[in-house]
RNA sequence: UGCGGAGUAACUCAACGGCAGAGUGACCGGCUGUUAACCGGUUGGUUGUGGGUUCGAAUCCCACCUCCGCAGCCA
């Protein structure tokens, strides 16, 4: 039998003879002329079978399979630039076809299909060919990432995901019962990393978080991946400065290796081209004032309202757009009231009510992609900060003792995979970044 | 959770107070270069659920359920 090869390798392959495992995407038939597209989860070429050549038998029972049928075909590779597929520009001329099962009614045709329909079918859409592409640049982005902390001294220290205690308010964590206790879905590895830090200088933590926010919009999973990197001895500028390298090694990176999925995706990359450091810097102020303008010269009363913003609000979804929409990188914006952030970013100096955290805002709309700051290094600020915001203080004695004993400062961020997937692959909503995404009111398949 | 929109054939939609319709899919037939092919035929319905108004309801009214969009919260 001819060697099994993947279809993702077939350009290596012409004039050979091959065989290939997969499952059949389309058909069409032109007569005595039949197209076929077989899938293998390395990629998608073109079928031909020629009824004269390949015989009446085998013709007919090509005929009868359905979409999705599992099929084992072997066949010659030819180049025909007229063939469509991942890797393009090649087909098959089928020679033997082994049905494995062979299937009718597939459910998802190549035809328009609604929303609810789709994610119902989760488990079979995957198989779709925009699916595919998507869940392979998000593990392209995914290795990317990993590989960028790795080369940057970096060491990977994973963070539990059952925690006795919320790190930013228990109202909107996942409950779950620890034998006899209450405990919770990790929200963020963000107060382990601090721990983490003093131990090993640079680490990242890399998995799934949980948020039982009752949000329902294009941006929100309940179940999502994020990237915590947290560095010692690094200030505010340090980490912006870090931050850029990080994204822009990210975006190019994606455009380099993931460009037949981003084809697929019809993303136009010329807007993801122009992501390289260094990016605009503004300061909350700053920002505050241009929203203002903004405010002030759009053209309807409802964009006014949805612009209104006095120092001290925190920004909505409307306003991050409008400041995205003013530069064609993403933008930080750093100096934000501490009232709006969580208690453990440090003061701004002689600014008590400002801190020093940055936000990382994604051009094209696609919202806050990286949220950080640099952390409160002093032990009685923070023990002050914990009082402020009416948490436990014991909960977070563990926490403080970090500044008790070499405190030093330091800063991190948490990146979303999910919402970096939907930028790159320029998607409207973050429902298809992952596989089996849980959201709101979805929690099947 | 609030505001707005929508539930009709397996799928995507039309009909908007008077006979329930089309395209796609599937099935049959035709065609040697298809790309969501094309042409002819066949198949296909408890109009989300429950109540109400009316001679008559997919259509109007009420309640509920489900989904979508936007907002809040955030990554």
């Amino acid at each position: 039998m001819a060697p099994h090869i993947a279809i993702g390798d077939i350009a290596q392959y012409v004039g050979q003879q091959v065989t290939l495992k997969g499952w059949l995407y389309a058909s069409t038939r032109k007569g005595k002329l039949m197209f076929a597209r077989l899938r293998d989860g390395s990629g998608f070429t073109q079928l031909v079978a020629y009824r004269p050549e390949v015989g009446d038998e085998l013709f007919e029972t090509l005929k009868r399979l359905g979409q999705e049928s599992s099929m084992i075909v072997t066949g010659t590779v030819r180049e025909n630039s007229r063939a469509p597929g991942v890797p393009q520009g090649y087909e098959v001329g089928i020679e033997t076809v082994e049905v494995v099962q062979g299937i009718e009614n597939y459910p998802i045709t190549p035809k328009d299909h609604g929303v609810e329909f789709l994610m119902d079918n989760r488990h079979l859409w995957l198989r779709s060919m925009k699916q595919w592409a998507i869940l392979r640049t998000r593990a392209v982005i995914k290795k990317a990432i990993v590989d960028f902390l790795d080369g940057e001294g970096f060491v990977n220290i994973d963070t539990p995901i059952i925690t006795p205690s919320a790190a930013e308010g228990t109202s909107n964590l996942f409950e779950t019962n620890y034998f006899d206790r209450v405990a919770y879905l990790a929200q963020t590895g963000q107060l382990y990393n601090e721990a983490n830090i003093m131990a090993f200088g640079k680490v990242y933590c890399f998995g799934p978080t949980f948020r039982a926010e009752k949000s329902k919009t294009r941006r929100h999973l309940t179940e999502f991946w994020m990237v915590e990197p947290e560095m010692a001895y690094f200030d505010l500028d340090d980490l912006m400065d870090f931050e850029e390298r990080f994204v822009t090694y990210i975006v190019q990176t994606t455009l380099e290796k993931c460009g037949q999925e981003l084809e697929i995706l019809e993303r136009d990359t010329t807007a993801l081209e122009k992501i390289s450091g260094p990016f605009p810097r503004i300061s909350y102020d700053e920002a505050v004032e241009r929203l203002q303008k903004a405010a002030a010269e759009a053209k309807n009363p409802e964009e006014q309202a949805e612009l209104a913003i006095k120092w001290g609000d925190d920004f909505g979804a409307p306003h991050e757009t409008a400041l995205a929409e003013q530069f064609d990188k993403p933008v930080f914006v750093y100096g934000y009231p501490a009232a709006v952030k969580a208690f453990y970013m440090e003061p701004w100096p002689d600014r008590p009510d400002v801190c020093k955290s940055v936000d990382l805002l994604a051009p094209e709309g696609y919202g806050e992609i990286i949220g950080g700051s640099e952390r409160m290094s002093d032990p009685d600020q923070l023990l002050e900060a914990i009082h402020k915001h009416d948490l436990p203080p014991e909960n977070y004695r563990w926490y403080i003792e970090l500044r008790q004993f070499g405190s030093v400062p330091h800063s991190g961020f948490g990146l979303g995979l999910e919402r970096t997937v939907a930028w790159l692959c320029g998607l409207p909503h973050i429902r298809e970044t992952t596989a089996f995404p849980r959201m709101l009111y979805r929690l099947e398949p």
